[in-house]
DNA sequence: GCAATTTTTTACCATTTGGTAAATCCACGA
DNA sequence: TCGTGGATTTACCAAATGGTAAAAAATTGC
C-alpha cells in the first residue's frame, strides 16, 4: 500500500489518484457526500472498489484530500487582487475571474458548496487555517481603498459575500437558471454584463450634483 | 393506513403528518436527501419507523410533500411584487422580504438548496409548473418599468438572480459566514444595509451631469 | 531471467437502511 | 361496555454500501 508518509510516488500512482480524484470531484459534486458511493467512484474511475481503497484510506478521505486540493483553485482569485492597483478595476476583474471560474469549473463549485451546505464538517479547520486570514487581508484591502476615498464607503465583508453568492449562483443554481433562462440568450455573456453594471454601479463615488 | 385519495384527515393524522414534516425539514436540511434517514427523522419526530411509514409512503414521498409545500412559502414575497408600487421601492422590499427569509427559514432554503445543487431531480415538474410561469411575469413586470423610464435598464432576469443569490447565501452558506464574519457585529443588520445599498445603487437612474 | 515489490482482483463481511407483515393497542361511537 | 377501525409496535428482510483479507497478476530492479 503506498503510504501517505513522504515517498517518492510511482507513475501509476500518480496516474490512478488523479484518476480517483477527477471520478469522485463528478460524483462528489453530482451526489453530494452521503449521496455519492464507492463503486460509482470505481465506476468512473474505471477501478475496481478495493483498488481505489489501495489508494486511498476510504471514502471520507478521497473527499477531504478534494477538499484541500480545491481550496488552493478557489482562492487564486482572491489572491490576485492586487492592492497597487485600481480599486473598481480590481474589484471588477475579481468578479470576473469569479464567474469564468463558475462557468469553467461548475462541479468544484457545487463540491464546495455542498459541504457548506451541510456545516461544512470535514472542511472547517481548513476554512479557518486558510480562508479566513486571506479573508481578512482582503477586506482591510477593500477598507483601505475607503478610507483613501478611492472607493464609496461600503461593507468590504458584505461585498465579498455578494460576490461569491452572485457568481457561485451560476454554477450552483444551474439545474434552476437552466429552467428560467430563456433559451436563446446567452447566460454567461449577459451574467457578465449585468455583474459588471451591479457591482459598478455599488463601486462608483457617487459625485453629487 | 390514511390513503391520500380525498378523505377527511383525523386530527392524529394531522398532528403527527405535521410532525414529520417538521422533523424531515430539520434532517433533510442539514444531511441532504441521501444523507437523512429515515430512523433520524423518526427519532427527531418521536415517532417509529414503520410509524413514519404509516403515514407516507416513502422516504421520497416525505421529501417531495417537503419540497412541494416549502415552494409555496418561497415564492410568496416574489408575489407580493406589486406592479402599481414605486418600482425601486418594490424591488428593494423585496430584497428585503426575501433577507428576512433566509434568516428565519434557513432549513427551508437549504433543503430547496440542496434540491437544485443536485439537479432537482425531484422537482424539476413543479418549478415549470409554479416558478418559470411567475418569473417570467415578474420579469416582465420589472421590463415594463425599465421602458417607462422608471429603471434603468438593467437585466430583470439576472437581477432577480442576483436577488435570490445574495439574500439566500446568509442561509445556505452560513457555515461559511459564521466562520469568516466578524463575531461582534450584527450579521443580518449588517447584509440588510448592504444589499439595499447596492441594489439601490443598480436600480438608481443615473442622473448624467 | 528472476526475485522482490507493487498493483489488481476475487471473494467476502458487517452494518446500515428503506421498507414490510402481522400482531397489538387504543380511541370512540353505539 | 363492547366492537370496530384507526394507530402503533414488534420482529423482520433484502439490498446497498463501506470496507477487508488474501491470492493472483503485473511491474520493476538487478
Amino acid at each position: 500500500m503506498p503510504d501517505g508518509t513522504a515517498k517518492k510516488p510511482t507513475r501509476i500512482q500518480l496516474r490512478n489518484r488523479r484518476r480517483i480524484l477527477d471520478a469522485a470531484l463528478e460524483v462528489f459534486s453530482r451526489h453530494g457526500y452521503r449521496g455519492a458511493t464507492l463503486d460509482q467512484i470505481a465506476a468512473e474511475a474505471g477501478l475496481s472498489k478495493p483498488n481505489i481503497l489501495y489508494y486511498f484510506e476510504g471514502k471520507e478521505d478521497i473527499h477531504v484530500t478534494l477538499l484541500k486540493q480545491l481550496m488552493e483553485t478557489w482562492l487564486d482569485p482572491l489572491r490576485t487582487m492586487d492592492a497597487d492597483g485600481d480599486p473598481k478595476a480590481e474589484i471588477l476583474a475579481y468578479v470576473q475571474r469569479k464567474l469564468d471560474m463558475a462557468r469553467d469549473l461548475p462541479r468544484e463549485s457545487r463540491l464546495f458548496a455542498g459541504e457548506i451546505l451541510q456545516g461544512a464538517p470535514r472542511i472547517v479547520p481548513d476554512l479557518v487555517a486558510d480562508l479566513r486570514p486571506l479573508f481578512k487581508e482582503k477586506c482591510d484591502l477593500v477598507q483601505g481603498w475607503i478610507n483613501a476615498g478611492a472607493l464609496p464607503p461600503l461593507d468590504p465583508e458584505h461585498l465579498i459575500f455578494s460576490i461569491w453568492a452572485t457568481t457561485q449562483h451560476y454554477a450552483d443554481f444551474e439545474a434552476q437558471v437552466q429552467v428560467l433562462h430563456d433559451r436563446e440568450s446567452d447566460t454567461h455573456a449577459r451574467a457578465s454584463a449585468h455583474l459588471r453594471q451591479m457591482f459598478s454601479a455599488l463601486l462608483t463615488v457617487s459625485e453629487r450634483r
